[in-house]
DNA sequence: CGTGTTTGACCCGCGC
DNA sequence: GCGCGGGTCAAACACG
């Protein structure tokens, strides 16, 4: 259950704050310019977005507070859709089982949004309307090569203003938006000192 | 022209 | 054995 492993955990948290960040990004164009990481604090750059509960469906729910109950229903339901998935075999070998991909995580988040950019770069694959569903479920992969991560998007069918992004698998790379950001600290660490500093509220 | 999306077809496991 | 449902492929298409 929970305490199988440590690492588990981490590598969930770790994707949950990689989430967060992906949030900021969102909020300005993240792929031109990520040193606009950072928005300014008396905005909310994203009101209807929020992050309530993160899931491994294996079995584990890892909840921050107390919409367990959500997470719940949404790790039933995803658990329901994705267990056979777990024991089988792609047929030419591309979708690897659990043992191969790694962990599997669920996010449900408060989005007007399907597509939320989490700083990496994603390659829609597939389109399946789901039964009992009214809503399409988008599949997507990793653009990064070598890079076997794949993401399922789909509308919460209990709560349409949410939607459930399920990741499967780990990241074997940075994020763009990072390994960006890092070339262009070493290369120009002063570069990044000006908006380092909080927006000027005297712009009014 | 390169890259990403769309979408119909196909494959596979499961339940009856 | 058959049908259903979910996941993936890949050709065609769109777009910058």
């Amino acid at each position: 259950m929970h305490n199988k492993l440590p690492s588990l955990q981490n590598s969930i948290k770790d994707q949950k704050s990689r989430f967060s960040l992906k949030m900021d990004f969102s909020h300005q164009n993240p792929n031109s310019n990520p040193n606009y990481t950072f928005f300014p604090e008396n905005v909310n750059p994203m009101p209807d977005f929020e992050v309530s509960d993160y899931l491994d469906l294996d079995g584990s729910i890892f909840d921050d507070d107390t919409s367990s109950e959500k997470g719940m229903a949404a790790a039933t339901e995803l658990s329901g859709a994705t267990s056979k998935n777990s024991n089988r075999k792609c047929k030419h070998g591309v979708g690897k089982n659990k043992s191969e991909l790694g962990v599997r995580v669920a996010f449900r988040m408060k989005s007007e949004m399907e597509v939320t950019d989490d700083g990496y770069k994603w390659r829609k694959y597939g389109k399946k309307s789901i039964k009992n569903s009214p809503n399409p479920r988008n599949y997507y992969k990793c653009s990064s090569v070598g890079c076997n991560v794949k993401k399922r998007i789909e509308r919460d069918v209990k709560d349409q203003s949410y939607v459930v992004t399920t990741y499967e698998g780990v990241h074997n790379h940075e994020t763009p938006s990072m390994v960006y950001y890092n070339q262009m600290s070493i290369m120009a660490p002063n570069a990044w000192t000006f908006q380092a500093s909080p927006p000027s509220s005297s712009s009014t």
